[in-house]
This record gives structure tokens, sequence and C-alpha cells, in this order.
DNA sequence: TTGTATGCGTTATCAC
DNA sequence: GTGATAACGCATACAA
């Protein structure tokens, strides 16, 4: 079976391409009559325009593309997730890219986006991207551009984030409240702006509440911040400090989950003896033992927030007019469960 | 900024466009030094051939589209991980789409694909499908089409899938085997054929030990088979058996996670009390407690070979040859914890 | 060895 | 009200 085409169309009708494509697109200067006939024998043969040539003539693919470090996490799921329900709606389609944290993928996959003409670009960087000349050949380029949740803050697009530092710093002060004394932090690679946001909320929180800060407290977690990180962070932590830690605040869920699987293994009680709190609010979280405190990141509503700038954007781009850049700070959420 | 084109080469050097065009691809009635100079202007301005044109011209889009029921989900999200992979290796790009397991969904994106241009497209079926028309349609455009895990056996073309019901058979004769004798079933939606084999394993497994089987201790779980239904149903089997039921195989391990909260909740001992056997090996069963036995479905070979299967057709027709469909069986793994 | 002409499917401009 | 024509960017059959 073939696409059916203006042209056969036409000849099946005994008319021009030209008043067949006006009649479709209900032009005044048709007469009713041919109007209906044409748009009769369209529907009737599920007629569709080809996407081919109409990219070639409007410059437009109804596609937009996005690219993230990685699909295996729950966080980037969601976003995704919110990501795909917004484009459908729009009758846009969603080309996805993984990055897998590094910066050469992802350059060459703004390449490949850009060559494929689509109408809108969403990253969230690689741990590894410090260059972002990909990104300005976006801008350069007039593509509409959002940075979201691993953004770069000289880039001159929008973008859509947390406020990393202000969560860690809740986070921190929840635990203070709690008593915790000796608190120490597991943090994530030291290029993301993420990490080091986490790192210094952490480190005011202490401040602020009359605890000094203690280096040695600190874990940095480079392989991937990932669960065996957590694990083999928290066997080292008692190594170093014995029982005179009683808390640890973590770059994300996953190392905690990893810390908590060890001080099981160990019979380690938390929270009497230790208490965690981690990042980012996976679904995990809510069904471990103990049930892990966390910070919600509110991923579906990043993903949706990102995508509605985007074609906030690519709708002004396509009317000519001006458009000033975003930059959303989405809410998080203290999550208390029974980690600490 | 814009997009150099052939004519632009071809006005800088004084040449036709058809002579660059045959330059960039080097062929032999073009001379050296024409084609050396051509090749040189191109990659100096990063010359790349515009994808509407190349679309229109050979109806290839480069792209494969995807359509799963749902992103947040550890078993699609590796699978989509092989997907990406294999196809970023052959310079294709991936359009995907989420049905949320229902069918309009899924048939309104087939028509979205299929007018994309795809090359080719990749479903794992809603539970909600037991219509094919759509999957004919892209049989009968001619587009290769190849359905992985949620599969409609009825359907002329290549699948992916594992045994669901030797898997389920295994785990179940291995809870027998560990001496439980009053064993349950967690059972998922009515309609998908996953859920039917693993119901049928199940019995099968119980009959060929010498036990008798006993419909009430099958909890069907219609809504998501999620968590809550893990849980609830949990609950509800205490209620109805009280402790005449040492073990439960859930259809998967959401339910199995959920279940376990629930006895963890309680008081009740797992295994002891109570054994849980779960289905597919999300990362979480290894890290919650206590950790649960699980069948590795082994989800990114899944992906891998789905979409090696693609590509293989995808050549085929291209060269036009003939291409014969194939059934691939994944292995399936008893990955054995804590939980039984 | 190079250039001209055509078609892919659509739409906009301009005749009729 | 309708139709011929050109253009989008590319590749190719054919002419020079």
């Amino acid at each position: 079976m073939k696409h059916i085409t203006l042209k056969d169309l036409a000849k099946q009708l005994g008319l021009s391409t030209a008043t067949v494509s006006k009649a479709l697109k209900n032009y005044p200067d048709v007469s009713d009559e041919t109007k209906k006939s044409v748009q009769d024998l369209a529907r009737e043969l599920n007629y569709e325009p080809n996407s081919f040539a109409l990219g070639l003539r409007s410059k437009e693919s109804k596609i937009i593309g996005v690219i993230i470090p990685t699909m295996i996490h729950y966080f980037f799921s969601s976003v995704l997730d919110a990501i795909f329900k917004e484009a459908e709606q729009r009758n846009y389609m969603v080309i996805v890219m993984q990055s897998n944290e590094e910066y050469c993928n992802e350059k060459k996959q703004v390449d490949l986006l850009l060559n494929k003409g689509v109408d809108g670009i969403l990253i969230s960087l690689s741990n590894k991207t410090n260059d972002f000349k990909h990104l300005q050949k976006i801008i350069d380029y007039d593509i509409p551009l959002v940075l979201f949740d691993k953004i770069a803050k000289l880039v001159n697009c929008s973008k859509v984030f947390i406020d990393d530092k202000k969560a860690a710093y809740e986070a921190v002060s929840y635990l203070i409240s709690k008593g915790y004394k000796r608190i120490a932090h597991f943090r994530g690679d030291l290029n993301p702006q993420n990490s080091i946001d986490r790192f210094l909320g952490y480190k005011k929180a202490l401040e602020d509440h009359g605890i000094t800060f203690d280096p040695s407290l600190v874990y940095l977690c480079d392989n991937n911040s990932d669960f065996s990180d957590g694990y083999s962070s928290a066997k080292q932590i008692l190594l170093d400090h014995g029982d005179n830690v009683d808390a640890i605040f973590t770059v994300n869920d996953l190392m905690a989950i990893g810390a908590i699987n060890y001080f099981n293994e160990k019979g380690i009680k938390i929270p009497e003896q230790i208490a965690l709190f981690g990042f980012s609010n996976w679904f995990m979280a809510s069904v471990i033992t103990p049930s892990l405190s966390s910070i919600d990141q509110n991923a579906y509503q990043m993903g949706k927030k990102s995508i509605e700038i985007l074609f906030e954007e690519i709708l002004s781009k396509k009317s000519n007019k001006p458009f000033t850049h975003k930059k959303i700070v989405i809410d998080t959420e203290l999550v208390i469960r029974n980690s600490c």
C-alpha cells in the first residue's frame, strides 16, 4: 500500500493539485462544491500530507529533540513522561538521545538533531560537559533551546531547574533540628553544578546552625554516585569515624540506599545509630526498609514546564515575536520518612 | 546562521549542483581535482545534506519509532537503553511514544509514525490491545515491524519475547522444591498474553508436582498490577487464608514489593511465615529488605535483539531481498535472594 | 569531465 | 474559481 498524495486526489477528481491543496486548507477562493468533494475524498482515502515535503517547504519538522544523560533513572523517566504527554497534545513527536554522561556524545547528538531539522531542543547536560560551543551552535541556528535540571548558567537560553542549594540546606537543617550533630555528606561528581550546590547547601546549613564544617566528613563519589558508591562509602565512613558520625546527607537516593544496605547488613540501626537523608525521592525510597527521607524534585513538573517554555519559544519564533528567555525554579519538597 | 546547501557550495566553487553532489559521493566521473576542492569546502563549511530533501527523494527517514506502554518502568527503560545504543551505532534516531496502556493511543501513534515516514517500528503492545488492524496497516505499508515483550501471536511479523510460562513454571517449581505447598499467585490483567502465560506456568508447576490447584489462591490484580495492588492483595490474602498460605508468586516485582511492605508492617516474617517470588528482577528487588527472588528478563538483550532484527529487515527491504520473520525467545534466569 | 533537466510532494504566486 | 509554474534541496538520467 502506498501513501496517497495530492496528485492522486487531483487525478481522481479531475482537478489540479493546486486546487486540491487549497480546498483542503479551506482557502476562500475555492468553490464550496469542490471543497466538499475534495475533503470527502481525502477523508475516504485517509490522505495525510507527506511530512518530508512539508518539512522541505516549511522548515518545520514537528519534532523536538531531547538529550538526557541516561534513560535508566527514575527522575529522567518521569521528566520524559511529562515531555511525551505535552508533546503529544500539541501533535509533536519526540526524539530521545542519551549522552551517557559523555560530552562528545552530547555534542554529536546536538549536530544530529540540528541536521534533522527539529523545531526545538531540550537538554539536561552530562556531568562532563563544561564546554558549551555545541549549545551556542543551537542558538546560532535559531533553534529554541531549554536546559533543564543540569543546566549551564552561562548559556543564553531558557532554563528550568531546582534550587539545589536551598533544598540541601533544608534537608540538613531538618537533620540538625532533630538533634544530629556529626552530619556527613556523600557528595557527587565535582563538575556538575547540582553536586556543587548541594554541597554548598549542606555546608551553609551547618554553619548557620553553629556546627563547624568538618571536611573529613565529606566523601567524594566520583564514580557514578550510584548504589555501590553509597555502599562502599558507608563502609569507609565507619572505618574512618566509627560512631563519631550520626547522620549522612547523600547527593542522591541511590547512594543513600547503598548505605542503608551496608548498615542493614552490619546490623547498624537506622536512624538510632546513624540517620540518612537522600535526594530525588525515587519511588524506591518509599519502599525500602527503613523508608528513606528525601527531597522530592517534582520531576513531572520539571518536564512539563520545560516543554511548555520550549513551545512558547517555538510559537514566538513562528510568529516573529520576540521572546525573552525564562528561568523557572521548580519547588522541591522535603519528604520525611523513617530514616531520620 | 543557515544550513549550507549544495547550491551554496556550487556557487562558491563556480560549479553546478550536480557536480558538487557527485563529487561529495565520490562518483568516478568527477575529476580528482574538483572532488578535492568540493570536499574540502564541504568540510570547511560543515555541509550536511538536508534531511527533508533526502527523505523526499529516498523515502528514508533514518528514524525508527518505538511504542511502549510506559516510560516509568525499569524494564522498559532498560529496553530503550539498548535500542538507543544500537540505533545510534547505525546513525539512526529514535522517536519514542507511550501508549499508557491504551489501545486508542497506540493506534493513533502508529498512524503518526507511518506518516512521519519512519523506516521501522518497534512495539510492545498495551494490555488493552486485542485488535490488530493498526499493526496490519504497518505491514500493508511495507514498513518493517518487530513486536517485543507484549506481542500478538497472530500478527505476521518478527517477535522477540520470553517464555513466560516456562519462567513462571521454574519459579514455582523452585518454591515447591524449597518445601512450600500452599503457593498463591497474584496475577496480572486478564488480557495480556504475558499475564496468562505466567498464570499457566504457575498452574502447571503445581500440577506437575502433585499439588492441587486452588483457584481461591489466585488474586486478580486488574488495576495496574502495581505496588498498591500488591499491598492490598497481601492484606486480603491474610484475611482469606490466615496462615494457610506459605508463599506467593507475583506477576511482577512491584506487586511483590507491595506485599513485602505490608508483611513488614505487620511484622510477618519473610520467608519464615510467607515466602515471595517476583518477576522481572527490577533493580529494586536487590535492595529491599528482604531482597526479593525474581526472574530476570534480560531487558537489555531483548531491546538489542529487537532492533537488530528490525535493522535486518530494513536492510533486506532496501536491497529487495526477501526476509523471513523471526521469533526470538530471550532466555530468562532465576535470581534467588532472601525472600524464599 | 561537467552541466542541464527532472522529479520527489507540497504550497504560494500569478495567470487565466 | 481554477490551473500552470516555481521553489524548497537533493540525486540521477541524460546531454554536451
